[in-house]
DNA sequence: CTGACTGCAAACCCTTTGCAGACCG
DNA sequence: CGGTCTGCAAAGGGTTTGCAGTCAG
């Protein structure tokens, strides 16, 4: 199953006006790249998406893959799942919960919502196979990281800063 | 911030018997190791455990923090805070949307849901820090993995079996 | 043409594993 | 005491980086 392909036109369109606008040059790598992870429904690692590209163009290499996806990250083109690429984080709470991440510094706490536990699925969820649990990840900034960031930068200057590590 | 001490001790108490009834070992390192999971309100990392333990006890080791939480979850203990220790993935879809994940193989698929954008966090959240995105991950058995199963093992034994790879 | 981009290979980080000695039960 | 568990060190997998040649603009 692929994103329907005028879905996929469209998401390309947006690649190359937002890489004029960045000054970014469109090399057929990273149009070839973008085409593979646009037109994916489920969720590829740099690894597939590696294949997929090589298939169709063998010269290019997986550190092309993952320098061209984190820029498309960064153009606010794509986004990743979970938790950035960090190490795994373990929770010994075995109450249903749910859990705020600070998308700056990776700070995780958990939160109880009788009314969160009740979230009832929409049907076509159903069709994809069983469901075990239902969870609610909250992403924000942080307060100590919004006063850092107050202190630092009065003015930010570019949001494309956050490559670094979490904390 | 810790988690309350009573609450703390009750977890403990809870791994022991756990321990006891699958014939594991009750060392002064799964206690300490555990001690400091349960204790954290923070979802602390295995370097995180490992130093904290290590200051302590100052002859543990990375490793045996890493099989021994392992061990936790697969007593269910704890749990792990997103998709596993998987490599990132990537979502080219800028709408809103949520996720259904299957703890299985891995298969991540988008849904939308105008009640589910919806959400209001708790208050108590808001306390944590700036809300960006309120985002749902659904966990579950994709059909696909179903059927395996089904036709694998008609009369599933331990479910502690899921330790190898996604697909 | 020229600087940005690519491919290569080596480096890096986090996690896992094999082995011999240590310790729980 | 015996088998499990630990610590060590080295391997492993995914990701990143420095460098010299290549290509888009």
């Amino acid at each position: 199953m692929k994103v329907p392909s005028v879905e996929v036109e469209q998401r390309i369109e947006r690649f190359k006006e937002a890489a004029k606008a960045a000054g970014l040059k469109l090399t057929h790598q990273r149009l070839e790249i973008f085409r593979e992870v646009a037109s994916s429904l489920d969720h590829p690692g740099a690894e597939a998406i590696f294949r997929a590209v090589q298939s169709r163009m063998p010269t290019v290499s997986l550190d092309t893959v993952y320098r061209t996806l984190w820029m498309l990250n960064d153009l606010g083109l794509l986004t990743t799942l979970g938790q950035r690429r960090e190490a795994v984080r373990f929770d010994a709470n075995l109450a249903h919960h749910h859990h705020y991440v600070c998308v700056r510094c990776g700070l995780a706490r958990d939160f109880e919502s009788t009314e969160l536990d009740a979230i009832r699925v929409p049907g076509a969820v159903k069709k994809l196979g069983r469901v075990l649990t239902t969870h609610v990840e909250v992403r924000g900034v942080c307060e100590k990281c919004a006063a850092e960031q107050a202190r630092k930068s009065p003015a930010a200057k570019k949001t494309a800063a956050v490559k670094g590590r979490g904390a």
